[in-house]
DNA sequence: GCCGTTTTCGGCCCGACTGTTTTCAGTCG
């Protein structure tokens, strides 16, 4: 039972409390525990093994959702939620999925027509039996339709980058219609969360000007899914669904601050503005007793009138960042100008498009001080790895080059593969000639928990390698990580000096978010790396600062965010 | 079910859009 498992269960119970009509309230703290679960560094497993106590201090999980996931973690199994799935059919959960249809509806089909299934609704719509009931007729038959249509073509969530590929033309779109003023994306797309459930943009424009109807006639956009005055929905044709929300200027700073989220986030700055006698929406901050208007124009001003300052969007996910706001000890966090030098680079020596000259032409460019050229090692043979006689020809190269460099240096590396054994793909005599030895898993994945750590610690504690790249080798949307104990890595890497990269190709983000913040909170280094294998990568950095400002780095937290000699000392290996 | 600048009970964010309704419930952001 890994923590995705246990959060779907308490998904599943409050998707099935809802359906029963139970406290909404209490629906909500296992919809809420499911989050943070969902989102934890550690796994509850092991939590619960080292000592359950611990559970008690995650806030947001109090007695009972404890000892739930005790239960869950020691049976496998969770009785409250199979006692659930006996009274109600689980094929109810399915139902929740079609968009229009809620807890409500779900739960007047499955009385009044006996529906189970997404199936036998679609069935039932099609037959015209739908009408019939309450608060239904012809237009929500044809709505359902439409929905289940949706559902089924309907590919979870897009990758941040690719989100961001379809977001940048509408917005350019938007901001030349007539009238409109401001286009902001916002959602978990400003908060740059690594995937997004659907794109969010606001608008700020001057009276009448017509911003929904060109939204609806944007070329791209497949199906109108609601049309409104100030707030609208589409579906595009590449299945991703766009909300935008057009507000006045005026309230440009509570809508930005509405509309970024989290959800959650709102939900605690809205309760504590209430605590002080103030309301929040969209419109703006307002006294409540009088009804006068405090803020709304700037998003500043919004957290000023509730006593906290500013608050970067990548944190706003009640993670903690409202009671640091509070106490003015909201970390400084990383930014792409900090960055000095690029610790993970491909050339077309093992699987890169680009020479090592473009590369380093490329990073010239950027300003950077250095790069490490850290090719695949013999034993990823797709990627025309290198064997110790290759790897010590491109030592010799990349000495010569280095001689002609000015205010740049090219470190020599490695990106060395990591064998079933723990053992390196390299000689300890090629490693020692290297500035940096990154090393990475790439095959062998089916390995359990205990292994795979273990596996990974072992190469550690070499001493010879520096930087474990792609941690725990997830492939967004594609493949899970591999099975590893993450706490225990990161405090493996403590002990030996070993630092962690973040990389920031969009596929992998890998630390995420969660882990980086544990890194921090363990004290271990993370290089923000692009593993590029052509010279546009290099870009990719910016996937992996932000990426890196979720997890609440700082640019002290960040290796290469160190001038070159600084960073050559850190990788001195005893 | 959770939690504590109204602390161990009582409150838990606030508003838009739709389809049905004749005054609003349901769903969603
Ligand atoms: N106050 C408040 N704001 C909400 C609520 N639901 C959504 N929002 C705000 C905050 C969200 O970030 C924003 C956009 O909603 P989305 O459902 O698109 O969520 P978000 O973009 O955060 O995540 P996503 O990747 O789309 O799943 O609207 C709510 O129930 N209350
Ligand atoms: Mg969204
Ligand atoms: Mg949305
Ligand atoms: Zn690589």
């Amino acid at each position: 039972m890994e923590n995705a498992d246990i959060a779907k269960i308490f998904e599943e119970i409050a998707d099935l409390l809802e359906i029963k009509n139970d406290n909404p309230f209490r629906v909500r703290s296992y919809r809420n525990a499911a989050l943070i679960i969902g989102g934890f560094p550690e796994s509850m497993r092991s939590i619960v093994e080292r000592d359950e106590k611990e559970l008690e201090n995650i806030k947001g999980i109090g007695k009972s959702i404890h000892e739930k996931i005790v239960e869950i973690v020691k049976t496998g199994k969770c009785q409250f939620h199979d006692e659930l799935l006996k009274e109600l059919p689980p094929g109810l959960l399915e139902l929740l999925e079609v968009s229009g249809i809620g807890p409500k509806k779900v739960q007047l089909l499955y009385e009044k027509l006996g529906i189970q299934s997404v199936d036998e609704l679609e069935n039932a719509a099609k037959k015209g039996k739908l009408r019939d009931l309450p608060h239904m007729g012809e237009k929500t038959e044809e709505k359902i339709l439409k929905a289940i249509q949706e559902l089924k073509s309907r590919k979870g969530r897009f990758r941040l980058s690719l989100a961001l590929a379809y977001a940048e033309p509408l917005v350019a779109y938007l901001k030349k219609i007539p009238g409109v003023i401001q286009v902001e994306p916002a959602g978990s797309l400003r908060r740059w969360k690594d995937t997004i459930g659907d794109v969010d943009i606001l608008v700020t424009c001057k009276k009448d000007a017509p911003v929904m109807d060109r939204f609806v006639k944007y070329p791209d956009v497949k199906e109108i899914i609601a049309k409104g005055d100030t707030k609208s929905t589409a579906i595009l044709k590449s299945g991703l669904q766009v909300d935008v929300r057009v507000l006045d200027e005026k309230s440009f700073g509570a809508a930005l601050q509405y509309f970024t989220g989290s959800k959650a986030h709102n939900i605690a700055i809205r309760d504590r503005a209430k605590k002080m006698g103030l309301k929040i929406s969209e419109y703006g901050v307002f006294e409540e007793k009088t009804g006068k208007k405090v803020a709304g124009e700037n998003e500043e001003d919004v957290y000023k009138a509730v006593g906290l300052p500013w608050i970067p969007p990548e944190l706003r996910e009640n993670m903690g960042e409202v009671e640091a706001a509070e106490r003015g000890k909201l970390p400084r966090l990383v930014e792409i100008n900090d960055i000095k030098g690029d610790l993970h680079v491909h050339s077309s020596e093992s699987d890169g498009i680009h020479t090592l000259e473009e590369m380093v032409s490329y990073a010239m460019q950027k300003k950077y001080e250095y790069i490490a050229i850290t090719e695949h090692s013999k034993a990823v043979g797709v990627a025309h790895g290198l064997d110790d006689e290759r790897a010590l020809k491109q030592i010799k190269a990349i000495d010569k080059i280095n001689i002609q460099l000015k205010g740049f240096k090219i470190l020599k590396g490695t990106e060395v593969d990591i064998k079933a054994d723990g053992s390196l793909d390299h000689s300890e005599e090629v490693l020692r000639q290297l500035d940096v030895v990154v090393g990475a898993i790439h095959s062998k994945f089916n390995m359990t928990v205990d292994e795979m750590t273990d596996r990974i610690i072992k190469a550690m504690s070499t001493g010879l390698i520096n930087i474990i790249a792609h941690p725990t080798g997830r492939i967004v949307g594609v493949r899970e990580p591999y099975p590893v104990d993450m706490p225990k890595i990161i405090e493996a890497a403590k002990k030996y000096g070993v630092m962690l990269e973040l990389n920031s190709y969009p596929e992998r983000l890998d630390l995420n978010d969660s882990h980086c913040r544990l890194a921090k909170e363990i004290g271990v280094m993370v290089a923000i790396s692009t593993d590029s294998h052509n010279r546009l990568h290099l870009d990719y950095i910016r996937y992996g600062i932000h990426t890196a400002r979720r997890g609440w780095l700082e640019k002290d937290d960040v290796l290469n965010t160190r001038p070159l000699k600084e960073v050559l000392k850190i990788l001195k290996r005893e």
